[in-house]
DNA sequence: TTATGTGCAAACTCTTTGCATTACC
DNA sequence: GGTAATGCAAAGAGTTTGCACATAA
């Protein structure tokens, strides 16, 4: 069963407390932009819905939040193309994205060979895995389907 | 056994031609830059090296020609990490790659069974894939050694 | 000759930083 | 009360663009 913000938000306490930060409401906002978007987001888009929650808060707070949350794993980032960089909140659970070309669709999927397969590749240079991400670009099902 | 420069030189000279552009010493020399290099360069690390043969050479023509270059296929970029967007020659093989999150280093590598893994998870997904990248991060063997 | 490519500088975008103020502990 | 976090504005980095000039075709 999917994760309640109420256990993102307990996780970022324990953080900034054994951390002895301390905790702010606005870190807790973008986090819950994050919670709530099923896209990935660039750093102004969760400006821009941030804002609709706090019309306050500042870009310059969206990017320290921002950097924060992702020093602490609380979320990821993928660059990629021209799009910049996006941010999603880390749901737990590892996966990788195909992208599509035409219409900028993120799909995102795990297969658990494939990892299985990464991990063996980098044994045999004697490399120590510790995280990958793999971006598939092409076209998706739906633009196929249109084109054609 | 590997590509000269001129074989290069001639793609290069082809695509221009058959666009109807026009032939320059700048662009021809961006390309000798990341054929000389093994490693992923920034265009400032491009521009850096380029006036080294060319002094006269501006950053914006770095730029354009970077982008004019890799919409051509001549060369790829790569970007991960806060190191910005690197470039490195298209040699005409895919690979993927491993960066050692210690040194920075990037080992290039090539595997068959990765390869058809993925198209064979995008069939699934009735995506049709064109193209991908992979990051794998970790610790190279030689960081591995150095500490320990 | 004529349009593309270049070099320069200015403009732009995205991100970071300094600093006074606010708010958490 | 003391220190971390914020908001604002200014500064920075990286990249793009406008324009006059140079150059390939």
């Amino acid at each position: 069963m999917p994760k309640k913000f109420e256990d993102y938000k307990e996780k970022l306490k324990e953080i900034v407390k054994s951390k002895g930060l301390k905790y702010s409401t606005q870190r807790e906002e973008i986090l819950k932009v994050l919670y709530n978007s099923k896209e990935h987001l660039t750093s102004e888009e969760i400006y821009n819905e941030v804002k609709k929650i706090n019309r306050n808060i500042g870009l310059a707070t969206v990017y320290r939040a921002l950097a924060f949350l992702e020093e602490q794993g609380l979320i990821n980032s993928i660059s990629f193309g021209s799009e910049g960089k996006k941010y999603e909140l880390n749901r737990g659970k590892h996966h990788d994205h195909m992208i599509c070309i035409n219409c900028n669709k993120i799909i995102e999927f795990f297969d658990e060979e494939l990892e299985k397969l990464q991990k063996e590749i980098a044994e045999k240079h004697g490399f120590k895995l510790i995280a990958h991400e793999l971006n598939m670009y092409g076209i998706c099902k739906e633009c196929q389907d249109k084109k054609s």
